[in-house]
DNA sequence: GATGAACTAGGGCGAGACGT
DNA sequence: ACGTCTCGCCCTAGTTCATC
């Protein structure tokens, strides 16, 4: 809705106004010229929120992998939630989304959009198990991958895993490994496209694999104390 | 010169803090 | 309750740089 009034408005500042958005549309007697403005607003519309859809694919295949504990509970889908009583693989753990959090050592605050923690009280540094950053960008590169690991190392978390919804060049998932950052690309927008689409595979079920997976991994644990070790040797 | 990667600037949005 | 401000996150678009 704020979108359509954005839209409007910018609309109006290039000097064309429209009360609303169904007269943006009919204000062309051409019936395809309204079936393009119609998929052009569509457009505009998911560019805005596929990254909330892939957020929630990613928190409803998370939960896929774990038991619910406790007073049931009920799910509020694109919006702030947590915590969430759960057990990973017999363990107890809680998970949240959309929380702010402020991290113990360098001060600075922010939101991962999905964190499992050890402890209910709240997300801090010291209870972080593992964090789920879902991205929608066209690329993800260098900048965006240090960027990542700024946050993990800053919130301290064992696993990050960071979700695309595109494709990403092999050299920034090696380049992930390396730095700990688990990275994983949309099951649609890999190789193995259309044996989802035919039906073959399912793409929630495929993303609780890989999201199961990259928790049990604990990829930046490993790096960072590999990393440890090499500048440990080196300032010896 | 073409291409792709890396970098920079900028704008929209929502949440939270704060003052009135 | 409301308005304003800040901050973090979301990108997109344009520019620069390196490589072929």
């Amino acid at each position: 809705m704020k979108a359509q009034l954005n839209f409007l408005e910018r609309q109006r500042q290039a000097g064309n106004h429209f009360p609303s958005i169904e007269h943006f549309i009919v204000n062309t007697p051409d019936i395809n010229e309204q079936k393009v403005r119609r998929n052009y607003l569509r457009l505009l519309a998911w560019r805005g929120v596929k990254g909330k859809f892939l957020e929630a694919l990613c928190l409803m295949a998370t939960l896929t992998r774990m038991t619910p504990m406790g007073d049931s509970f009920e799910i509020e889908l694109f919006a702030q939630e947590g915590p969430l009583r759960v057990q990973d693989q017999g363990v107890s753990c809680f998970i949240w989304t959309q929380q702010s959090v402020q991290s113990e050592k360098s001060g600075l605050k922010a939101v991962p959009d999905i964190v499992i923690t050890k402890t209910p009280e709240s997300v801090t540094t010291s209870n972080i198990l593992s964090i789920i950053e879902c991205k929608c960008r066209d690329s993800i590169g260098a900048s965006e991958l240090r960027g990542e690991f700024g946050k993990a190392y800053d919130l301290g978390s064992p696993s990050y895993i960071l979700v695309s919804y595109n494709s990403v060049p092999q050299s920034v998932i090696d380049g992930g490994q390396v730095l700990g950052i688990d990275v994983q690309v949309f099951s649609l927008n890999t190789p193995e496209r259309e044996r989802f689409l035919r039906g073959e595979r399912d793409v929630a079920e495929d993303m609780a694999t890989r999201l199961a997976l990259g928790r049990k991994r604990r990829m930046f644990l490993t790096a960072i104390e590999n990393r440890a070790s090499d500048v440990r040797r080196r300032g010896n």
